[in-house]
DNA sequence: ACTAAATATTTTACCGGCTGAAATAAATAT
DNA sequence: ATATTTATTTCAGCCGGTAAAATATTTAGT
């Protein structure tokens, strides 16, 4: 019977090896059994083994092309081993306040079809939240001539506080309840295992597996859109805090009883820099009508208008004192600031980099790398995914120890 | 031949086993086999060949009165495994501007002898460094009527930038040169291994192996003295940073543009709650003398002085601001404050308390405990010691697959 | 074309650590 | 004394990984 829990814990000696094999595969492509014995340390006649189980799965298939520059000029070829886009397909989505994104993937996370479904309400009770989504997962498989049952697997993200490895949602702005255990739910509602997580954590865990990340072992992403998130990898491993509430970008304090934040509390550096904050701002100076975006701000800040430059160049100020406490504290590899292109623009100007760098506390080292990945608007939902293939490529391996002979 | 670098890396499945032993020991106390195995989830059999060449090599030992409470009223009796403390002896060194402070301990922790050894240069050459340190070694041996001989190794903090597995300073302030490979003459002038360390990662260390972290997994270790200094614990390993120089909470920025700090930036934390910031304040408010200390400054508080009262507290809410920004970011079991009794008690008061859990974002789990250590004026040396234990019972247990037969 | 050399992969025999089960040890209860 | 209970040890066996040998597939050289 399959558990929704598919953590890599409970999981023996093999099946690790066998999931460090799949996952090499995936971060570097194309690649030969002799490179990932060198790359994992492990010996050729392990990786045979390895990937020959991958292969009889259905994950991993070889290819034809040699790979890259082969140095060597005798000798038998190396044999390319890559991930089989085809073997399975799984979804990803994000629950926002008036839109279900579903995008759904398959194995190499290519796009095979995305949707939104518009929702009614922003808070829903639990078993309307689960249907809600597993209609929009009807509407996604039908837009590709499918049905729920050729999916693989669900991974959901919401905002709020949850306990990913056992479906539980302590609390979320899109739940009327909290400290909710979503598995039985899920589980009644739904074909195929279901994973919740947070949204930011999902962000971070594309980046790692498909983004910028790629290969890393220690970066920070940070989220921008109306609020600032912030999902921690370290070690190669997300890093969640001890009770799930860390990461709290937007709530650091830069200023003792500073600007009032939307969480209640003042000083956040979200309440100078999120959209609210600056819209807010360019509004009580007296000269916003009230309608204004960002873009507005910034498209006045252009044209001259003293106020709005004044607003975004705090904001950027601000962010770049953010940014430099993130590296003064975790001392990075890099920073990955991921969102659509227009929710930031202000905050990748020379401003922030100055304030960043005349933030971080002097070595020999470089500053780390600040690298800005401009998602389109289904950046959630497919970090969402991102995780969705995880999850069910610890599965999959786990059954391979059944399935063996 | 030995390596100085003890790095858990290039260890086998085998002496990892004996060491997660090992550490279990130290960790809880006087157990029995039976509960290392289910602590462990290790079967009683792997348990008793672990314990057997632990013994075998001295590092515990079996004793006699039963263990705590025991349920069972029949059956063979637990026996109970302890370390001993007389298996070997390790020095832990912290160097200071002044003074080098050393202390002798035994695999137990128990303090042997402790020693200050003066020093006429803040700086130094790393020959010079170097056989300074012996020099103290020497004398402190001398104190317990031993020589070097007895010792099995010595572990060396210092203010700076360490790459802690190659002994390779980048930068320290007691040093005048910069990116200096220490093994190499350490290795020549002590007859023992030796293991150079950031100074606050190893009071992070003390507190992890004896002091008030034990057993916990993710906690922050915050030294106060002169400056703010932060070890990080996370999933039960010191926390580095990418290049070895994060966690530097005492310049965290907490106001845009604010107090200048020795660092020569501004608005750092260390600029509002540092000795010297402290001092600085109250001097140039025109009222001291130019010869205050923090103490000073308490006393007049206590006896009215608005001025004094104001300026510890502002230290206080600066500090419980930045203690806040620790708690959004890291969601951790809990902080140490680690320091000596004088040197923070304007650090503990209500006020930053008040701060602290006004400024982190609100969850329905309760905040991370705040523990408070007050150490003597050998912490730093004891922190030392701490890591030297660590770092030569990987060796020893490294040694027991050598002589096992 | 054929053979030698080079390199990749697979097969095979084995090793090393851990485990379950059985044996043994050491206590209490009857 | 004997049975029962619990802890520890012993031992045969399993399981995953490895080195070495075997095999496969190519190019270089003649």
């Amino acid at each position: 019977m399959l558990k929704s829990s598919a953590s890599p814990n409970s999981m023996d000696q093999r099946n690790l090896t066998r999931l460090r094999v799949l996952e090499h595969i995936r971060a570097k492509g194309a690649i030969s059994r002799i490179d990932i014995a060198s790359a994992l340390q492990t010996s050729p006649a392990t990786i045979t083994a390895a990937t020959a189980d991958l292969i009889s799965a259905g994950l991993i298939k070889e290819i034809e092309g040699e790979p890259q520059s082969k140095t060597a000029k005798r000798g038998r070829p190396r044999v390319s081993l890559q991930l089989d886009g085809s073997s399975f397909i799984v979804a990803g989505l994000k629950i926002a306040r008036h839109v279900i994104s579903v995008i759904i993937v398959d194995f190499e996370g290519n796009e095979v079809a995305s949707h939104n479904h518009p929702l009614d309400h922003a808070r829903m009770t639990p078993s309307a939240f689960v249907s809600a989504i597993r209609t929009a997962l009807e509407e996604a498989c039908a837009l590709m001539d499918g049905s729920l049952r050729h999916l693989s697997g669900v991974s959901i993200g919401i905002a709020g506080l949850v306990e990913a490895d056992k479906n539980f949602v302590h609390w979320s702005s899109s739940l009327t309840e909290r400290n909710v255990d979503l598995s039985r739910l899920l589980e009644a509602e739904l074909p195929f295992p279901a994973f919740i997580e947070n949204d930011t954590n999902l962000v971070a865990k594309a980046e790692q597996h498909f983004g910028l990340g790629k290969g890393l072992r220690n970066f920070l992403v940070v989220t921008i859109e109306h609020g600032l998130g912030l999902g921690i990898v370290l070690d190669g491993k997300l890093y969640r805090g001890e009770r799930g509430c860390g990461a709290e970008f937007g709530h650091i304090k830069v200023q003792l009883d500073g600007a009032l934040c939307q969480c209640g509390q003042r000083g956040c550096l979200e309440a100078y820099v999120g959209d609210y904050a600056l819209i807010r701002e360019v509004t009580v100076a007296g000269q916003g009508k009230g309608t204004e975006t960002v873009a507005d701000i910034r498209d006045s800040a252009r044209s001259g208008d003293q106020r709005a430059i004044s607003v975004l160049e705090r904001a950027g100020q601000m962010f770049g004192l953010g940014l430099s406490n993130l590296v003064n504290l975790f001392d990075p590899e890099c920073i990955i600031l991921s969102g659509a292109q227009m929710s930031f623009e202000h905050l990748c100007s020379e401003e922030v980099m100055n304030r960043l760098q005349s933030g971080v506390v002097n070595v020999d080292a470089p500053l780390p790398e600040i690298k800005v990945n401009h998602w389109g608007d289904l950046m959630w939902a497919k970090g969402a995914a991102a995780y969705g293939i995880e999850q069910v490529s610890i599965l999959k391996v786990k059954e391979l120890a059944a399935h063996a002979s």
